[in-house]
DNA sequence: ACAATATACCTTGTAATACAAAGTAAGTTT
DNA sequence: AAACTTACTTTGTATTACAAGGTATATTGT
């Protein structure tokens, strides 16, 4: 039998696999916020345990809008830009989608705790 | 700008990316396991929040053993079965794999409950 | 003022993953 | 004998996160 040895993936990314969505959601749940600041705040939230990259992050924010979880607005922050930001707003469908991940995200984890334990 | 719409995938799925590998490891940790063993221990266990399919594991398995974390052999039970069956045993570096994915995945872990409370 | 860095957004191509769906064959149950 | 379960295998596919490239504006340091 022939079979082409592929390299294991580094797993800290394998684990983010469906994950980063949900933090998404969690954010914009939150209150509104544009791409780079996401990007931030899970950094940040996550005590840099969760870095994200911009070429993966507007990906995901995309997909999200084309399935109706989110909308986004531009807007130009009073403070002292002159050049807008793109706002992501979620959508009520979104909402309802973050709380039905969650539920299967907190299943799945008691699960893999039940099977690391003993 | 085009761009094909993509149906979000099912996240019970997408939470498993990475897991399955880490659940494998540790049930083989604990002792030498043939792979519909395995399967079944992982329901079980998680009290059938986490199901894999045969068709999912055995990839794995050869996986992990091309990486040469497990190693397999055949073993015919005494009880009453003529057919063998094909027993993965981990290795040495099998284990030291697991234990580092397995404190990258409490760290991940860590940093998204902290995003997700508040 | 100028350079360097950070912010903010975007796109293309790729490797890896879990699964569906198919198959083979030997046990066990009815 | 038929039906079901156990046990293992393979091929093809959709999805995912990322690397690596890009553009352009804003901010900071000297």
């Amino acid at each position: 039998m022939i079979r082409t040895i592929k390299k294991l993936q580094d797993f800290k990314k394998q684990f983010k696999k469906g994950v980063i969505e949900l933090t998404i959601l969690k954010l914009l749940y939150e209150k509104d916020q544009y791409g780079y600041s996401i990007i931030q705040q899970i950094s940040n939230r996550s005590n840099n345990h969760i870095e994200i990259k911009d070429g993966t992050l507007y990906p995901i924010l995309y997909r999200l809008e084309d399935n109706k979880y989110i909308v986004n607005y531009w807007k130009t922050d009073e403070a002292s830009r002159s050049k807008p930001r793109k706002y992501y707003k979620i959508t009520e469908s979104g909402r309802l989608r973050y709380e039905d991940m969650l539920k299967d995200y907190l299943e799945i984890n008691e699960g893999i705790k039940r099977i690391l334990k003993s």
